[in-house]
DNA sequence: TTTT
DNA sequence: TTTT
């Protein structure tokens, strides 16, 4: 049985650009990290103290994706919403590793814009400034087993495809 | 302007069976009304206290109002996501009146049952006992302006039909 | 049994200065209006639709409304993290009203401001531009029926003193 | 830098009985695996698929985890909310790893136990039936940077010992 | 390693 | 009106 939930909210900023990688079939993800902060004042020095938190963050969903490559870029932050997945996968000398990301899949998941301008240095041109617009600044997508069987998805769970999964992730 | 973000996440029990209606449209909405409750031990008296809200759910989306009106009862343990929304109506009187309500768009929501078996007394027949499938007990469905065009949605915002605005609500 | 949950996320601009109400007890209640709001385009004429949302935010969190107050204006940006309450009261005439809030209560909730500079008009002086100073821009309390007995809240719901309901609330 | 939110969201099912850990320092951390599962209809083969999510829950929050360890057991449903943090350690060989946990802080994080029975087969005496007691089953508590500096908290983010770092962790 |  |  299912039963079961599982969602992760993040609001913070993108440590760089999103990487957009293709895949053979098509497919495509768009990934960035993206930072969590918390302050506090130690008790014992009085100092103020910052630990930052950094998550990997993966776009199956075609449109959130499509989004995210036109409109954000290192600084920006974003509201997240997906769930947790742990992959596996090997390096270089053959040892296990296990990374956790934040993944949007095809047909779940949301991401909205913030309204903080990255501080990206170059091209991007006039743009950038417009992506509050209707079709752009929201993305929300769900999917799920009780689907009917309409033509809106399969319900199958975002997968990295095997050639990524050759490769180091974060 | 976008950049928003309204999401209510409830797990509580079924006050009553939901229930259904029609619209002239072929639409459905299902309904039903959702017990959270508080414990806390008063300081002053020492006596255990405990209050509970009631909280009113809307299902427009199809597959999960159909998971809801065959598997859900009265006294069912549910996790419910959705969005809130005001209702404005008038009452026999005339009366301007507000409701508040957990929407379930038509692609947006979540409904996962947690495994409480209700009293249902009486027909339901054999039923009831298999709501455990899997192409039942989850639904989660999502839709948003970042979508593209394709044929999974409109993205038109859930509405009462005009004649069920006319009714008293709740 | 408890065994519920009743959490609301919203992310949304205030729709005007926070308004703070002093108890006779000696507490406060700091509330705000709070839009968020979705867009999708009309499959039918073709045009951009946006419908916004109000949401009623009632603050008990001594520490989260001093924050409010001091940095919070028409116009900022914030993701609330509270519970639904629906509170029962009379109008002039006597008639039954219900209003549905999002409370942030004295041990519980969470107010991040998300860096939209309000509209405010005119006074706040100089200020209003360093609350995003590590004291200030996070405000995160919970508190619930697990506690153990410490010093560090009663765990009381919040509500509104008696003389606060006599008041038309939104 | 402030202004971000690190929220996860989960419902499932403990995989084994908890486990405590105590510090030199007094403190306890009591953790568990949680399954959560996604259930598909795979277009091509028509065959029922199943997908389950192991999550690593650490609890440093004294009445959640005193509850954790009174109530939970393996098969146990419950809903738990925490934050995401990563962290590094070395394996025997001196290999750098990350494990990626759900961590229920000190004054943060949220657990509530939903009903299901565990199928502990031994100890755990008489008790394990009375779990549904008001002071117990629901844990909620939160902290944060807002805090002025009561003396409800200290506001540190919770930390594994060092001794514990040199664990092998999930 | 859970749950159905 | 639920649940304990």
């Amino acid at each position: 049985m299912a039963g079961s939930v599982n969602k992760v909210i993040l609001v913070g900023n993108l440590g760089k650009d999103p990487e957009s990688r293709s895949f053979a079939n098509g497919g495509k993800v768009v990934s960035f990290t993206l930072a969590t902060s918390e302050n506090w004042n130690d008790k014992a020095s009085g100092e103020k103290r910052e630990k930052t938190e950094w998550h990997n963050v993966q776009i199956f969903n075609e449109n959130i994706a499509r989004t995210a490559e036109q409109y954000l870029k290192k600084g920006s932050k974003v509201y997240v919403e997906g769930k947790l997945q742990t992959r596996k996968w090997q390096d270089q000398s053959g040892n296990d590793k296990y990374t956790t990301e934040v993944v949007l899949e095809r047909f779940n998941g949301t991401l909205v814009m913030l309204g903080e301008r990255g501080e990206r240095g170059g091209s991007s041109g006039g743009g950038g400034g417009d992506w509050n617009q209707d079709s752009a600044p929201r993305g929300n997508f769900g999917g799920g087993g009780a689907r009917g069987g309409g033509t809106s998805g399969d319900g199958r769970p975002a997968a990295f495809d095997s050639d990524l999964d050759d490769d180091v992730p974060f």
